[in-house]
DNA sequence: ACATCATATGAGCGTTTATTCAGGTGTGCA
DNA sequence: TGCACACCTGAATAAACGCTCATATGATGT
């Protein structure tokens, strides 16, 4: 927290086109604000950690989040869609499970980072 | 991705209460999608990839992200609220950077996740 | 076939949000 | 003192979002 990476400020400004082909294309940086765009909405993380303890059905992750079954099921649908869940069906219930073990590191980061 | 996996249903379904005393208190999951509703703006991602760089000057962070500088400026002022940048005066400019190691992590895994 | 349970879906509503535009603050330099 | 530059801010507008309510689908059991 000095001053004299401040005084680098100069010659940075020399480096600006090397910095803009060290900048990823618009399609990463797009992909990765959508990804964070699903998990920025409070039911889908309480749903997405539930999912990170246990593959459950939809009544209970309903339960453990705390929410409506309506409104829960949206936004399974929105998490199916982006590919962060799978599904199966199993008789009149639907089991959700994480689809891959990044959601799982992400959710982790972040509550260090909330909770830590 | 067999199915006896489904066959433990009905005994998880005695574990809810113990899933419900492991689920975070709700100012913990509310903190966590505070985080990626921060993250999930794609103005805002290119700016703090941009950061993830080196510290910049406003100019330069609305040149990289290319975006008009009012735009930035509003965004940087979120990212401000936020603690997830710090900056600094140095005459005229101001020098925005990174506030913690833990961002530049989350916006490393999500480029994992998106760019693989 | 029918009633019931688990889940999904569509419409409508209120809220949030990111951008643009126009103007404001403050610093440095002649 | 006055101008130019770097940045900030407020209002307004348009789009996106999540919830509730009502209804639909589909599987189970009688």
């Amino acid at each position: 927290m000095t001053d004299d990476i401040f005084q680098l400020s100069e010659p940075m400004e020399d480096m600006l086109p090397n910095m803009k082909d060290r900048m990823p294309p618009e399609s990463v940086t797009l992909n990765m604000s959508d990804v964070f765009k699903i998990l920025s909405d409070h039911t889908r993380v309480k749903i997405l950690y539930a999912l990170s303890l246990s593959e459950l059905c939809v009544a209970d992750i309903a339960e453990l989040a705390g929410v409506s079954q309506s409104a829960v099921s949206h936004q399974l649908r929105i998490l199916r869609n982006s590919k962060l869940v799978t599904w199966k069906k199993s008789g009149k219930q639907v089991f959700y499970a994480l689809q891959s073990e990044g959601v799982r590191v992400l959710i982790k980061k972040a509550m260090e980072h909330s909770a830590g």
